[in-house]
DNA sequence: CTGGATCCTATTCGATACTG
DNA sequence: CAGTATCGAATAGGATCCAG
């Protein structure tokens, strides 16, 4: 098979660049956040509250924090009375938007096939 | 900004292929798993336990056992002495390939100006 | 409105020991 | 060789209350 696609981190345990970033894209929350951002626009707190579903305060909270910190995501607080932030993807992430969605149609092409494979499954563990 | 994108899960809790999609994707485990078998084709238990650095055996059993009751992943035993048991990617696993690649290939060249950003956000906290 | 701080639970995961 | 079983530590994540 192609062996070019091995450039990768056998080895490389404190460098690797795929459990890194990987980690932060497959959590919970961070890329329903992305692409929530990317498909609004700009977003206030309780605006992306809402948005994504299920979502707790805390969890928002720490999320856009990371992705703040990841330059994915940039803040920008107005101090006022009372106060408002938006949120909004960087250029950075915005380039990170066609890989998420590249995945996410994977994801829904492909729903109904796992869906039926993990029932066929099911059904064989139980026999 | 693009609306279009929005052919998503904002209510629709309990059928959302994103979020069930990349908690797989996204976990520990699974897409190294994945992209190894993608670029070795065929490997048994060991091979992939050497070749996943890290895993631990028990991690790599669970992550099997989810590929393949997935349907990503195929499971051939050979029932013989000592045991032999060969993982391959099904069809709908290698279908998976090119958007882990697509992801793969963002992180690897945006990963400095992720590390960068991040030393530079824990400056301005110890500020 | 936008969080911070705290408490508590559930899940994840590694280490270890054992098996056909 | 290819797992299974069990234990315990660490982490993630939800609920709640509080604050500027």
């Amino acid at each position: 098979m192609k062996k070019e696609i091995s450039r990768k981190c056998e080895h490389d345990r404190d460098n690797c660049p795929v459990k890194d970033v990987l980690n932060r894209v497959g959590d919970k929350w961070s890329m329903l956040t992305v692409i929530m951002l990317a498909d609004h626009g700009v977003l206030r707190f309780n605006e992306l509250h809402q948005l994504i579903d299920g979502i707790s305060q805390k969890m928002l909270t720490v999320t856009l924090k990371t992705l703040e910190a990841d330059g994915l995501v940039s803040r920008k607080m107005y101090t006022q009375i009372p106060p408002k932030v938006e949120y909004t993807l960087t250029s950075l992430g915005e380039s990170l938007v066609p890989s998420l969605l590249h995945l996410y149609d994977w994801a829904n092409t492909h729903m109904p096939e796992i869906k039926a494979s993990r029932e066929r499954y099911e059904k064989n563990i139980s026999l």
